[in-house]
DNA sequence: GACGATAATCTCAGATGATGAGATTTTATC
DNA sequence: GATAAAATCTCATCATCTGAGATTATCGTC
């Protein structure tokens, strides 16, 4: 399906660049990738040009500083970033905690910014950093919302995972706790990404639609009491809330054009 | 030259998302690049499965969380940034300033790192934003280290801007500032990017090799005075000195192969 | 729940551009 | 300046890319 044309034959060389191995020389990358050598050449010569990659001393590569640049550009114009920080802060500045924006795309979860105001910094998640599917609040905030054609396979499919946390053994069961947490609007989970810390989240929505990322606050479960529990729920369910219908309404740049298609 | 294969092609979508203009409907990337429908689909289909693009709703595409992802690799790996953040960080302390790590590649300087330690950060370059080339310290910090072959066309090219700063109006002129700067360790530029703020920079050469990289330090013109500046100057140079020894040694993951590939 | 409109994908022939073996040039190393 | 390694070039073959139009999926609306 994918690998026969062109187009991710070159895209599939950036993906061999990984946590574990961001160093590569051509000759290891065509034993990887079985491209002879003219072609990765080319290949390589296409995304050097680009600044996908990047030529170290010694003949290796390394992604390239426009990978760099255009996480800026991301950054800076990603409403949910741009809307999400202030209550980003404003929750570290109540809490001795973390307080995280996750997009939830394909079959990811990927942390899109973060603040914290404890000295350690409890999440190991900065921005960029993907985080397990389908384990801790913010997966459950956002599944919780999903239409249900899209939800009863999820859980079908990692329904032993959600067995060892806790939460039922059956599909039906499960879908009781989704059901759960749409009523509350926050999905609360005990030390299931990291042991001892707790963390709150909601779903934040995407123009008045599907879920399409979260809130979270995860804070040492020895820091908290039912109470703050309580207030910290409050807030993020609240901050999600504004973020969501801030994000309906749209932003000077499309103002001329959004208007228009939802008419036509 | 490059448009007339598929992966440049590809690439060529990448490059229209600029700061200006981050939404693209398939339509307007049609036009604006000249592709078919098909052929913009397919392509389009590519760099999603690979998570370069996303739909918003509405239809536009936006940069996707791949770029994100891959950022995040880049800063967790680049040596540079490991090994100069805590120079950033320890000038950020002594002075009220901001301190930056930026690489030079290709044509373009990009800050990868920064620090500040003034309320209202001065430097409005963090992490991804490009940089002028040809003016302000950190340009000449590097360009004063280039090899003559490559230092003078650019100089060439360059020399109505120098004369704009008063370097001197010919190539020679020029070069004997280049020289000085090679002289002193550190390029001091006063006001040339930003009116009023004062750039210390010094280079980063690679594997003992090529200028890569510059350390720079800017501070407000009215926060120094000649002693301060020659304290910044001489922490500016040795930071940047420690980083290029530090570089030199290679790291852990590539120690087996780098030590083999020297002697071969 | 069905309709209409728009968006996305598919089909398929032609031909253009991609491919790789080997030669050649460039670049580093001593 | 000589040697070895790395990167690029040449070119014939043919696979794969392309684009017009038809078709199907998706969305919003009633």
């Amino acid at each position: 399906m994918s690998g026969t044309n062109s187009a991710d034959r070159i895209l599939a060389i950036l993906d061999v660049f990984t946590e574990e191995r961001l160093e590569w020389t051509p000759e290891e990358l065509m034993a990887e990738l079985g491209y002879s050598r003219p072609t990765l050449y080319r290949y390589i010569k296409s995304l050097k040009e680009a600044g996908f990659l990047a030529s170290m001393p010694g003949g290796c590569m390394t992604l390239g500083p426009r990978v760099v640049e255009m996480d800026y550009l991301m950054q800076k114009s990603d409403r949910l970033v741009c809307l999400g920080e202030p209550y980003l802060q404003q929750l570290c500045d109540d809490h001795p905690a973390s307080s995280l924006l996750v997009r939830w795309y394909g079959s990811k979860l990927l942390c899109v910014a973060s603040e914290c105001s404890t000295p350690n910094a409890l999440s190991s998640y900065p921005r960029g950093r993907p985080m397990p599917l389908a384990r801790g609040a913010i997966s459950r905030a956002i599944m919780a919302y999903l239409p249900r054609r899209q939800l009863e396979p999820m859980i079908a499919q990692n329904l032993k995972e959600f067995a060892s946390i806790g939460l039922g053994s059956t599909s039906d069961e499960v879908m009781i706790c989704m059901k759960q947490i749409r009523r509350q609007g926050v999905a609360i989970a005990y030390g299931e990404v990291t042991p001892g810390v707790v963390g709150i989240a909601a779903p934040i929505f995407s123009d008045s639609n599907a879920p399409i990322a979260a809130l979270c606050v995860t804070i040492e479960a020895r820091e908290t009491d039912e109470k703050r529990l309580e207030r910290i729920s409050d807030q993020v369910r609240a901050a999600a809330a504004n973020i969501s219908a801030e994000l309906g309404k749209y932003p000077n740049q499309t103002l001329e054009e959004k208007p228009f298609r939802r008419q036509a």
